[in-house]
DNA sequence: CGACTTATTGAACAGTATCAAAAAGGGTGG
DNA sequence: CCACCCTTTTTGATACTGTTCAATAAGTCG
């Protein structure tokens, strides 16, 4: 039996609210009705038409929003124990595109049963909303990135941050963790090229700071890196005790 | 006497969804806590300890990030209609500070009074989310614009916006309309220096398109403007008909 | 193996920042 | 109403960061 506490998303918020067994049996409940989303096939999340949400239990995920153009801007990347389009049932839609990244486990969950899972628990709503102002948290950083740091510290600073999310949820450490992002990804997330961003990684290798290989971002010097690009993760809200 | 409906936020609120006459007047209670703030003066709002938020009846106000280097970066302005610190009630807090850009009104509101309001008018609670996400909406924006779109798209793009935004509240036509705004303020809400603001802005107004001087933006030419940045606004919602 | 995607590198170029300084406004006290 | 100070706007010259174009190498998958 695979314990209900363990699963990413009741590790998550396990970080921001203690919850009781009953409380976990709820979430498990939510994040019953499984579904297996493929690479790159879309999983448009239109809005109104569409009044579900899903937890990611596996894989990573990632939303963007296309440009006439044809550039595009990932807004981020969403990694197991993430909701992907909680926005579009808790308000009206966001007009972006949800893609899996890597082949996807997650769990379909209705507006409804949501609904009503919070009013059986609020301490769970409140889990819940704070994981949603979290992501508004992190598209608000990511703004700050494009806006005010160079492609070097816009880079580390991402990376750094997709490491403490997934170090949450016990996918990473300070030595580091698996990532399935190429670099076009990366340079879509970061608003850079991917020829740009190739050399930037480069540059951070060869300064022992961190290596981008084979599918695996290694912290070389985790307390130098985060030192270098002056990362501050309280934004994440994820360092508190328990609160309640 | 005012009417009631003519408030900003009535404005705004009745453009997504048609307000009855009980419904504005609920809304005018919340509006009843009038304040004055000076410009500059920091209206911090740092969450946790704050459990209030505003409704901006006039002026301008700003909500920004700052950084260890001393750069900041503009997340977004707020014009009359718009709500401060909306967020840091019905979530937890975002970690931003809120600035006055001219002296503002606003009225505080509390959260007890806002959720109360909620239950006896629903359809306003329905308006003020859509409110919220509305804002989410304009940040993802922001995101495409600083990651996705040059100095000189990204500058029109966004006063565009704020057009947009402010039509709604019956502040301005497609002729143009009156802007506090120093060029700045501009530079740390578009991710760019002051100076290059400058030269873009002479560069848009000698093609014809737009006019930013003495306190106010001038749309030359509305239609290509729209055209040659490609300006889509329907991330803003404010179109469609007025809903239910 | 062969086709395709992803990573890597070079060289030239474009866009934006930086530094510096002058001009133009705007408010304030006398 | 003027003189002065301070902020904002404007312009030039130069440096740099990141893009574009092009080509090759290295993986990956059927």
């Amino acid at each position: 039996m695979t314990a209900i506490h363990e699963s990413p998303i009741a590790l998550k918020l396990g970080a921001f609210v203690a919850l009781s067994d009953a409380e976990l049996s709820v979430l498990d409940e939510l994040h019953r009705r499984r579904r297996t989303f493929l690479a790159g096939r879309d999983l448009v999340l239109q809005g109104q038409s569409d009044q579900s949400a899903y937890i990611l239990a596996s894989g990573w995920a990632c939303s963007y929003k296309l440009q006439a153009s044809g550039s595009r801007q990932i807004v981020d990347f969403q990694v197991p124990g993430d909701f992907l389009g909680l926005r579009s049932i808790l308000f009206r839609t966001a007009d972006h595109t949800i893609e899996p990244v890597t082949n996807v486990e997650a769990s379909e969950v209705h507006a409804r049963d949501l609904l009503n899972a919070f009013s059986r628990t609020p301490k769970l709503a409140t889990a819940v909303l704070w994981a949603a102002s979290r992501d508004e948290a992190m598209v608000v950083e990511h703004l700050v990135n494009l806006g005010r740091r160079n492609a070097r510290e816009r880079t580390a600073h991402f990376l750094l941050e997709l490491g403490a999310r997934l170090k949450l949820v016990g996918l990473a450490t300070n030595a580091g963790y698996e990532c399935p992002l190429s670099q076009y990804m990366l340079a879509d997330a970061l608003g850079l090229t991917a020829v740009h961003i190739n050399r930037v990684l480069r540059e951070l290798r060869e300064d022992g700071l961190l290596t981008f290989q084979k599918g695996r971002v290694t912290f070389d010097d985790f307390d130098r890196l985060v030192a270098s690009v002056d990362f501050d993760k309280t934004y994440l809200d994820q360092d508190g005790p328990l609160l309640r």
